[in-house]
DNA sequence: ACAAAATATTTATATATCTAGAATTATAGA
DNA sequence: TCTATAATTCTAGATATATAAATATTTTGT
């Protein structure tokens, strides 16, 4: 966990909706056509839509999100899921409280 | 308080570094020559020396940090010492844990 | 008023980030 | 196997950030 890392991914305002949204997907998401809830999280269309920016620029957000660590990918068919990591985030939290 | 502004200056090592010393200050800067406590925290060449890089580096650092909120300038003489606004990154703490 | 010290600002270059379009890959269905 | 869909990766241009040298400003001491 490092906090110049995540830090930096929350600089951006697109990249912490995302993860505000994420945090109840079933009031900002619709429902998903093969699964009937939101367990491994939302798929990259509907954070596509959701955001307003490019296919491209979100799936780099999303990478980059997942390369620090904030959010799990999980492969359905042809559709990749994002969940958040919570015990990444609170240690990042927790972290900032102690370390800052 | 806005969060991905206050993300964006921790999401550099110096800077997050020089939140840390101004901590602690008599524990990682040498006493002043005007004054015998910290309690307006550290001289701008201090925090340069401990930092490593330039005047000019610093001192756009520390404008960034307090435009930010995040640290407070009081003037003596000719030096300006900067403190940590301690109220403003508890907030920031905290609303990281509410909203994010 | 002048010189020196501390800090801030301006200017400039190198690197990083933002963002999208195009091309590529992965998967499911016909 | 061919096609359509979803997502990722590559490429590129515009903007932002990192960093320092040079210059300007502020303040104190002579």
């Amino acid at each position: 966990m490092d906090i110049t890392e995540i830090s930096q991914i929350l600089s951006n305002t697109t990249r912490v909706n995302i993860l505000k949204w994420l945090k109840l997907p079933e009031k900002h998401f619709p429902p998903h056509q093969d699964i009937d809830h939101f367990d491994d999280g939302v798929c990259v269309g509907y954070i596509q839509d959701k955001a307003g920016l490019s296919q491209s620029t979100i799936s780099t957000y999303l990478s980059a999100m997942q390369q620090a660590g904030l959010i799990i990918p999980t492969r359905h068919g042809k559709w990749t899921y994002y969940r958040r990591d919570e015990a990444v985030i609170q240690a990042y939290i927790d972290g900032l409280k102690q370390e800052l």
